[in-house]
DNA sequence: TAGATTGTTAATCGATTAACAATC
DNA sequence: TAGATTGTTAATCGATTAACAATC
C-alpha cells in the first residue's frame, strides 16, 4: 500500500504541489534544464527531504547521482494537478472578483479554461471583453447540459451561495472554487475548494498584531 | 513558559482563528447568546479539543458548565485579531483584483479601511467609486509618509511587486498582503501573507484529478 | 447539590527531517 | 571508478485528540 495506510495522498502535500509547478515552470523558462533536490528545495524555502518525501507520494521522477530533469519532472508534476488536459470552467457572479479571474492570464496558461460567465444582472450579458460569453444566470443549466465543464466558479454574494452549488452539482459539476464567504456543502465525490479573501487578512492582521514578523514561506 | 518552549503561536492555530470569528460574528448576528465547545466545533466542523486547545494559547473565555459567551468571545477574538482597532490599508495597482478587494463588504465591517489606491494607469486616476482616491505609483512616499498605513496591499503584475514591497517597506509599512504570482521578500519584521489564486485553483484541480473529493472542512 | 463544561495534561497520530543504501 | 543524488526507511518533532480534574 505504501506511504500511510491507503489514507490517500494528505491535503498538506496536495497543496504543495501546486507551489512546485511554479518554480519548475520558472526554471523551464529560464531554460534550466537540471535541478538537485537541495537546489530546488533552497529556492522553495523547504528542506530537500520534505520535496523528494512529497514527490515519492506520486512516483520516481529523479536519477541518482544527477537530479531531476526539469521539463520532465514539469511534465509529471502537470500531468497529477491535471494542466495536461483541458479544464473547462465557468464562473457564475460577473462582478470585480469574476472580471480579475476572468483576466487573469496565469490560468489561461495552465489550460483552465472560462467558457461563460453568468450573472442576475442583464448590463453585463453579452460578450466578454475575454472572449466568452456572459449570460444570465437562468441558462446555467442548459449551459451545462450542452458543455463539459469541470468547474464551476463561486463569486457571487453569499446569499446566493449554495443555490448555485446545487444547481451546478445537479447538471455534473464535480469541482467547486468558492469565494463567497459562506459555508457551503456538497454532496460526497464533489471537491469544495474555499478562498476566503477575508480569512487571509485577517490571519495578517494577527500576525502583525501578535508580532510574529518575517515572511513565512508558505508558497 | 506554557504550550510550546516559547515558539509562538503555531501558524496553523493563526489560521484558524479568522475562522471562529467568522462563526461567533454569524452567531451574534443570529442573537445566539451562549454556545458550548462541542457546539461551536461541530458547526465549525472540528473538534472540541482542538476549539478549546486553540483558545487556550489566547487564554481563558469561558465559564465551566456553562460554555462561551458569544458576544464575549467574538469581542476576545476580534482583539486578538486587532479587529478592535482601525487596519488602514492602501492598495497597489488598480486592476480588477484591486476593484474587487476595494468593493468587498466584509473587510470594512471588520475595521479594515481602504485610504487610497496607487496605479500607474493615468486613466484609473481620481475619485473611486468606494470613497478613496486613486493617485500615480510615483505618490506612494508621500503618501505613506502622511498616512498611518499599516497594511499593503500587492495587486499590481508581478514584475513590479518586489518594488512595490520595497517602497513600503522603507516608508514604514509592516504588513503586505501579496496577490501577485511571484516571490516577494522582505526584511524581518514585516509580514507577508500570500494569496496566489492559481495555487488554489491548481490544488482543486490535483484534487479533482486524485478523486480525493468531499469538501475538505478547512474553513 | 448534581450536571455540565471548561482549561489543561497526557496519549496518539501524522508530518517533517535525518540518514543511508541503492545506483546512476 | 568515484562522486553525487535519489527514493525510502527510521527518528524526531509537532499537532490533534482523548481524558479528566477543577469548578461554575
Amino acid at each position: 500500500m505504501g506511504h500511510n495506510g491507503g489514507k490517500g495522498i494528505p491535503l498538506v502535500v496536495m497543496r504543495r504541489l501546486p507551489v512546485y509547478q511554479r518554480y519548475l515552470d520558472e526554471l523551464a523558462r529560464l531554460d534550466i534544464d537540471r535541478i538537485s533536490s537541495p537546489e530546488l528545495a533552497k529556492r522553495i524555502g523547504i528542506t530537500a527531504s520534505q520535496l523528494r518525501q512529497d514527490l515519492s507520494w506520486f512516483g520516481s521522477f529523479g536519477l541518482q547521482g544527477y537530479g531531476y530533469n526539469v521539463r520532465e519532472l514539469l511534465k509529471a508534476i502537470n500531468s497529477i494537478i491535471g494542466l495536461d488536459k483541458e479544464n473547462p470552467m465557468i464562473l457564475l457572479g460577473y462582478g470585480n472578483l469574476g472580471r480579475a479571474i476572468a483576466g487573469y492570464e496565469g490560468f489561461r496558461r495552465r489550460n483552465f479554461q472560462l467558457l461563460a460567465a453568468f450573472d442576475t444582472n442583464p448590463a453585463v450579458h453579452g460578450p466578454s471583453e475575454y472572449g466568452f460569453n456572459v449570460y444570465d444566470t437562468n441558462e446555467i443549466p442548459q449551459f451545462l447540459d450542452n458543455n463539459p465543464v469541470k468547474i464551476g466558479i463561486i463569486t457571487t454574494p453569499a446569499e446566493t451561495a449554495q443555490k448555485m452549488v446545487d444547481l451546478l452539482v445537479a447538471h455534473g459539476v464535480e469541482g467547486i472554487w468558492n469565494f463567497a464567504p459562506v459555508r457551503i456543502t456538497a454532496p460526497p465525490g464533489v471537491c469544495v475548494e474555499h478562498l476566503h479573501l477575508v480569512n487571509s487578512l485577517m490571519t495578517l492582521s494577527l500576525r502583525l498584531n501578535q508580532k510574529t514578523p518575517v515572511n513565512r514561506q508558505e508558497n
